[in-house]
DNA sequence: ATCAGCAAGATTATCGTTAATCCATAATAT
DNA sequence: ATATTATGGATTAACGATAATCTTGCTGAT
């Protein structure tokens, strides 16, 4: 059988209470008694109960973490930064992943409150209406939400600047010329896309210039979805000379399209992504991107 | 204050140990009782602690998966795979990065066996001395290794067969008349290695070709690693007309690497990845490379 | 000499659930 | 008519740890 505190506390004949004390250090035990108390610990390769210990203690060093999907590249660098600051403060992680829906994010925060865990860090899926910012609003831990801003719960969201990046993209492709810009944003109803939106709006007036609804796009955000986007608009015979994307993704799905249909890039048309991801500086042609402090973003 | 079966138990006159029943839909227990128990812990917004719980009963539902790093697409896909079919079973992750330590894949384990996790999927870090088999041997948990194999554990390995792959891909390369192939392969000791490795000598043989050393290397498998590989090898006049790659992420830096060296693929080299990332097949010009049901890996 | 104050531990009460028993009463079998 | 078995539920005892409250023996100040 696993050693407990009581198997330490029979084996040295002290009681388990001052075991516990012991071992979580805690002071007014003296140090021959910690002393012995250790070394038994270690004899007996004693290994704490935490369920048990949460269970009295206020806390359970736990978070968390609710991500719309881990195994995009995006969401998946964030959720790095954020086990190793857990990891350097000695918290550990509940992963789950919504799908981008709210159902489900509903259900799993309520399994991690089921776990009790001491927090929640939070990437929102899409829509927010009455009831999810109801939902928000009970929650008895804290929580964050990570590169996603919800309505009302400003002082909660942890956010790279969206508008002001996608202002710059935008400034950026006008300055070198570009005067039909493709422009592949997010799915509409996202704090990101809102931004990013009005950055885009911004640039344009700023330059006196007029926006091309037939340009604007609002995709989901996926490669195939860049893809198919610029298929088609090439299909339609959409005159643009650049493609601004949601996201680097989107990004690799245009530039594969336009390959394809034997344009050169940057000659013919230029691509700007956003987020730069890890593998985004390695692609080749390599990718124009908006640096978003993914790590950072997590580790914050 | 949070609701407990005490509540409820008081709310509704039964007692403690019937509602726990109910709530667990445990037989012997009327309709009618049931019902009106059901519907106060709805009224009451119940939410069961999970902790309390596993404290008294056997298993906590929840497992512990050790990862090398989880923001490599490879990991987090395999991740994926894990994360929907415990999400199907009802069961909670726990995550931890190991970063290929394993002195951090040692302590990682402890505490998720402190926090008593049913059962542990392990991508074990590289290097398997006698220490670390002991070790493995020691837990207390069910566990498995994924994608990897461990000397002595071959019954808890999940694994895709590696040594056939590799030789597929050299029967294909050598098949299209290469002679030269720089064979870029992955950290030494990791059983990956070691059975692609075979699966390249026996392709050789097959066809009664000898292995010229001098194209072969083994490296640890980041993008940095086949875009500096490719340049050394250009830098060193070594000729090669192919290039068969550990994985996708380091297909991407040689292809980069061939890019910036002016080299056409697949016309002057041809390069093959390992792994079929979610990505590659984006990838311009696209990647061909060795499938490996990551998520299936991960689901099973 | 008396007593407050403190150090170093021991005792005891919980934490919220589940498991193991136990106890009526009703239904069925012999 | 008695014995058995089901049924539906109540009681009680853990699970392993922590926190709050007690003890006991010393110091040292008055």
């Amino acid at each position: 059988m696993r050693a407990k505190l009581k198997t330490i506390a029979e084996a040295t004949g002290f009681s388990i209470n001052t075991v516990s004390r012991v071992l979580r250090n805690d002071r007014r035990i003296s140090e021959k008694t910690s002393r012995i108390i250790k070394s038994k610990a270690d004899e007996l390769g004693y290994i704490p109960d935490a369920i048990a210990s949460s269970m009295r203690s206020p806390n359970t060093r736990t978070i968390g973490v609710v991500s719309a999907d881990s195994s995009n590249p995006f969401f998946s660098e964030v959720i790095k930064g954020i086990s190793e600051k857990a990891d350097e403060l000695g918290y550990q992680m509940l992963i789950g992943n919504t799908e981008e829906s709210f159902e489900k994010e509903e259900h799993l925060i309520k399994l991690f409150l089921s776990r009790k865990v001491d927090g929640l860090i939070i990437m929102p899926a899409y829509n927010t209406s009455e009831h999810h910012i109801a939902f928000y609003a009970s929650l008895p831990v804290p929580f964050v939400f990570a590169g996603r801003y919800i309505d009302g719960f400003a002082s909660h969201s942890i956010l790279h600047c969206d508008e002001d990046g996608e202002r710059d993209v935008f400034r950026y492709l006008i300055g070198q010329g570009h005067r039909s810009i493709l422009y592949l944003s997010g799915p509409e109803c996202i704090s990101n896309t809102i931004e990013r939106d009005k950055g885009m709006m911004e640039a344009y007036r700023e330059a006196g210039l007029d926006i091309d609804q037939r340009l604007i796009f609002h995709l989901p955000g996926h490669m195939e979805d860049g893809y198919q986007a610029v298929n088609n608009a090439i299909n339609k015979s959409l005159e643009f000379s650049a493609v601004a994307c949601f996201n680097d993704i989107v990004a690799m799905g245009v530039m594969k399209s336009l390959s394809e249909n034997d344009l050169s890039i940057p000659d013919d048309v230029e691509v700007i992504g956003y987020d730069n991801l890890m593998f985004s500086q390695f692609m080749n042609p390599s990718l124009s991107t908006v640096d978003v402090p993914k790590h950072k973003l997590g580790y914050a």
